[in-house]
DNA sequence: AGCGCTCTCGCGGTTTTCGGACATGACCAT
DNA sequence: ATGGTCATGTCCGAAAACCGCGAGAGCGCT
């Protein structure tokens, strides 16, 4: 009944890969992800927003955004921590994807860490999930988690992303970090 | 987000108990029930339209729709047909509640009659649910279906509501009709 | 011992799947 | 007549599967 809500799509290429900017009519950053994995990204919309809820309109640089983007690959780190973002999910998510914006950028925290920091010390795996689930990777810095023991055990967009963001953040172990404990 | 769709809802007496009204601002018909399902009708409501998908507002006559029952009630049956209506459900419910709406004022249609009119002659126990579904009883009549033998089956009001509004609408036989097959 | 690896199992939120209930009625076998 | 079977759409609750984890046990090497 509610006429759909308005999204505006954009793209734009950085060292690891070209981007898929979607953002509201207020300039606030509702989805990003990888091109090749632009249809999870989408189905994440579908998700929070139901089948025909929202539309996505091409248009260039909404909100600034992209331009932030690329600012933040070019090397100005801190932009993206003032970034406006609207997401949906559930509360337990929206907890989890909060605590992720308090990691500070050049470090890293374990999963069991940051479940302890929600308040939920057991909820180790379902922090993994919220994790995986967050619609705005790289602005809410899902990869700034990692194993117990150093690994950097998965990322949504491939270990080797994950792996350039941290070491574009100057995470200083991040050069020795490997996908699997040795 | 889209801020939540803004119904208007009054109430009014009949000789059948109270009814419950809900327009939008165009003033179509979105809800209508008797004040003892008046929770029925709610959840309804929220299943359309989601949890904080709408706000009931009280106000009185809006649309001028609480008049217009009143005058059916009155006795001038032929005024429900062209009151505006306005549903959410599924694709499927909307083409058994709009065959419901051709069914004349003072006749019956049997269910599987139903079926077979809206081209699924096999589908008559998903008619039958399709029409406990309908948001908008009495204008759009679901009171008119009955059982194959004539018996009046089921009405989400109360049996005796449909027998009330049948004989209401000059029904030959509706005297005689009984709750279940003899 | 001490290290490091593998395997196993419990953790908990979310999504998916499945079964049942229902405002019927046609058909078939007792 | 009576009674069981089955088709059909949708919602709901229960149960299970799914994982971006991690602690602990067992085992083979220095």
């Amino acid at each position: 009944m509610a006429e759909p809500l308005r999204l505006f799509i954009d793209r734009t290429e950085t060292p690891i890969g070209e981007l898929v900017i979607v953002a509201d009519r207020e300039g606030r950053l509702r989805a990003i992800d990888w091109t090749d994995y632009e249809a999870r990204m989408r189905q994440l919309l579908r998700l929070h927003y139901g089948e025909g809820g929202f539309e996505l309109v091409p248009e260039r640089n909404p909100g600034g955004l992209t331009t932030t983007m690329s600012t933040y690959f070019a090397g100005d780190l801190g932009i993206i921590a003032s970034m406006p973002v609207e997401t949906g999910g559930t509360p337990f998510q929206r907890t989890v994807w909060a605590a992720l914006r308090d990691i500070p950028c050049g470090t890293t925290v374990s999963y069991s860490e940051l479940a302890r920091r929600i308040g939920r010390p057991a909820a180790v795996r379902a922090v993994g999930l919220a994790n995986g689930a967050n619609p705005v990777g790289i602005v809410v810095p899902c990869h700034r988690v990692v194993g117990a023991n150093g690994s950097l055990t998965g990322y949504g967009g491939g270990i080797e992303r994950k792996r350039w963001l941290l070491a574009h953040e100057g995470h200083a172990a991040s050069q020795s970090l490997l996908p699997f404990a040795r």
